[in-house]
DNA sequence: TCAAAAGTGTTCACCGTACACCCATGG
DNA sequence: CCATGGGTGTACGGTGAACACTTTTGA
């Protein structure tokens, strides 16, 4: 067993130890950006949206939209305002994702920044925003090199998509409130990239039990029709206070 | 009362290179601090390294150990500063967790934190630099109330600790290099919060196949002695590069 | 000889996966 | 009537979980 001396407090300072200085003066300041990777989903295939970035460094390239936190706001506050700015919503669904720091990595200034993803309705953006900003949907396959180290933070962001929407249900934020089981597992499959057997899938998500199927149907993918479905984010969540866990 | 230099912006950078059309000028500045949450486990519980702070804001509180950012070092690097010199130790298992930024988190300054959680052996720490900072093990359950908000830093790092020991083998850094399967047991049951089947976790374990079974035993625990393993970081990597994932 | 921990296999239930045919409809 | 996508159920194997007794040896 370890002994511990307790509330013993040394005169002695490790002097080149930040938290030893009895104050923050001397510490470096740097900018924080926050970078965000917007997914959405086509019906085919899961895009990201880019713009082309018009102000130096690297002016005229494709880039992730971003801006600067602001003294008075938080991270989740900033990744907010920049998503508002390109999008016209609010209430996005978002996630911080990591913080990328290489010191070069912004050849004009010393720059962190902390990487967010964001879920959208693809159908439902802003067009005159995007244009203003030179955005454009890009499919993953297809997206052009980024500035920096954006294309590192889509790649993290891409995993973390897998990951999260296998225990979350988020995939629906990446749909129109009413979708297809067939739209559904087409998404899943673009995330995933991987087909899907849509009987178990089927399966498996109505042995989920949190989406209310419609009486509408779908007339435009076939002649037949296929039938609509809803999130029930209500039931979702008292499942889930009753100890019920998602798992795709 | 001491007085705190507020967030002052010097655009002397691109005042002096008007050819560079970045707006970066304008923008805010932070602090930007690390701060890690560091495990250990002394055969029975999961411990954390707190230290008490001997400077204000907080002075003699407890705290995780932390830094600030530097100009010229990426957040890795702070991270292991930081952990070198409280351990005394490089190559310290560490990951990032999660940027912590409420407007006041710090009353004596906006600072925006990204928090680490790191790995060592507890048998290995250095005595005398852990007395120097008055720092102590705390098991989780007793820890007392942090400093900040350290206490969601700490919650966020155990779910991490959680999730990730379930898929890669970095149990192993919080152990011995040679280690009985009770001793492993026992860490995952702590880490995991519940307790484990001996027979169906030794048939995991040994079902990965990337442990050496050693012929020395430990006879320190029972009269019969239990065999001393050691993770095989060879076979381990090696079985990766086939396609193997870790899952316990 | 007894106490205390080490070590060892089997059974069963459930879940994930593979797999093929009929239905409804518009053209 | 036919082409197109929509919708449905079952069987099998593998994995995870439950479960109890024997071995060793120092005191």
């Amino acid at each position: 067993m370890i002994i511990f001396k307790k509330n013993v407090i040394l005169p002695v300072f490790c002097e080149n130890l930040p938290h030893m200085l009895n104050n923050y003066s001397k510490e470096d300041k740097v900018l924080l950006a926050v970078d965000c990777i917007i997914f959405g989903f086509d019906k085919e295939e899961l895009k990201i949206l880019l713009i082309k970035r018009d102000f130096e460094p690297e002016k005229g390239k494709w880039s992730l939209m971003g801006g600067f936190l602001k003294r008075n706001e938080t991270l989740d506050d900033s990744a907010n305002r920049i998503l508002h700015h390109l999008t016209g919503f609010h209430n996005i669904y978002m996630e911080q994702l990591y913080g990328f720091s290489k010191v070069d990595r912004d050849p004009a200034e010393r720059t962190v920044s902390v990487a967010y993803y964001a879920l959208i309705n693809i159908e439902e953006h802003n067009q005159e925003l995007i244009e203003q900003y030179s955005a454009r949907w890009f499919s993953i396959s297809e997206a052009p090199k980024l500035i920096f180290d954006h294309d590192q933070m889509v790649n993290h962001a891409i995993r973390r998509l897998r990951y999260r929407t296998s225990n979350k249900p988020i995939g629906f934020e990446l749909l129109p409130e009413k979708f297809t089981m067939r739209q559904l597992q087409k998404l899943y499959e673009a995330i995933l990239d991987e087909e899907l057997d849509k009987r178990n899938f089927i399966n498996k998500i109505n042995g989920l039990d949190i989406l209310i199927k419609l009486t509408e149907k779908d007339m435009s993918s076939s002649r037949k029709g296929s039938f609509l479905y809803q999130f029930d984010k209500e039931k979702y969540d008292k499942k889930v206070e009753d100890g019920f866990t998602f798992k795709i």
